[in-house]
DNA sequence: GCGTCCAGGTCTACC
DNA sequence: GGTAGACCTGGACGC
């Protein structure tokens, strides 16, 4: 077992980040409670993964490995891989700033909101991303699972990282289908993840990239089986917020929570959330989660 | 038990 | 550019 110590950045808040969407309960990843616990398997080679878990301790967070890491790059690789996850690079005090202004948002600077926890790879959230469309959450994590299992490179093992583009490039659309269950879904997961070991596309580049939101869109777009929401969902990842990226469950708690339960068409969410400009789709969705951090986290 | 609807949508053909 | 219809799956619901 090897401890490995992590200094988040300043405004960072561990639970709200790991329950800032439903990835958490999403395999490889998985949460335990008191003290709140996030586990992830990760990978190290492609050979070679480790089971970790990270817990918070006033400003500090701790990650546990479950095997003895002898060698610094790979201690150094886990802590990068754990800030990458939960989104330390997202510079959010802009946003803190400008939501101080207003006091019916103001709790969202308060409560250090507004971080997503991430996939370990930008592949892992796109292909998850695609899982959730057009499906209840329950058939997601049940895709999910089979899809990890199903392309684990050793089924007997207690865990598994995400599978690589290459492991899935391997399989076929009936594979995916069969084994995954991912339904009509299956050619555009195996198009993305043949694209990606090919070098046809460098799906990895989006974190780093300077290009507008408005150009993340467009070519998050191009990707078959990406519409509007799972871009949309996609540009929240990578800390762009443009975007509404509405879907049925946004519409079905705006409608709650703002219209007395009546179904409102789409511009009007989009003229109620207008004046937060780039940081209009992080007000609607912590707006819209805002129950989230005062009960019970509901996944 | 069976049929229908729908859930954290997207694509394609057609107009 | 806008729209209708097809698409996998599996749980919920009504009968």
């Amino acid at each position: 077992m090897t401890e490995i110590p992590l200094v988040p950045p300043p405004a960072f808040d561990f639970r709200n980040t790991v329950y800032s969407h439903g990835w958490c309960s999403l395999r490889p990843f998985a949460v335990r409670q008191s003290p709140l616990r996030l586990e992830r398997t990760l990978r190290l080679a492609s050979d070679h993964t480790v089971a970790c878990s990270a817990t918070a301790s006033g400003r500090r967070l701790t990650i546990v490995c479950e095997e003895k890491i002898r060698s610094a790059a790979a201690r150094t690789r886990i802590a990068a891989r754990f800030a990458t996850m939960l989104h330390f690079d997202c510079d959010l005090s802009p946003f803190y700033r400008r939501i101080r202004r207003d006091t019916r948002h103001d709790w969202m600077a308060r409560r250090k909101a507004g971080r997503f926890l991430r996939g370990e790879t930008f592949f892992e959230d796109v292909v998850k991303t695609i899982l959730t469309t057009n499906c209840s959450w329950s058939l997601t994590e049940s895709m999910n699972g089979n899809l990890i299992t199903a392309c684990a490179g050793d089924p007997e093992a207690d865990a598994h990282a995400f599978p690589t583009p290459e492991a899935i490039a391997d399989t076929s659309e009936r594979f995916l289908r069969e084994r995954a269950r991912l339904g009509y879904r299956a050619p555009f997961v195996l198009e993305l993840s043949r694209r990606c070991a090919r070098g046809d596309i460098d799906i990895e580049s989006f974190r780093a990239s300077t290009a507008t939101a408005a150009e993340l869109h467009k070519e998050l777009r191009s990707i078959k089986g990406i519409g509007d929401y799972a871009a949309g969902n996609l540009l929240r990842m990578l800390g762009r917020f443009e975007h509404l990226a509405l879907d049925s469950w946004c519409r079905s708690k705006y409608a709650e929570i703002h219209a007395n339960g009546v179904s409102v068409p789409d511009a009007d969410i989009e003229r109620h959330y207008a004046e937060f400009e780039e940081w209009k789709g992080l007000v609607m969705w912590l707006d819209l989660t805002r129950h989230w951090y005062s009960d019970k986290f509901p996944l």
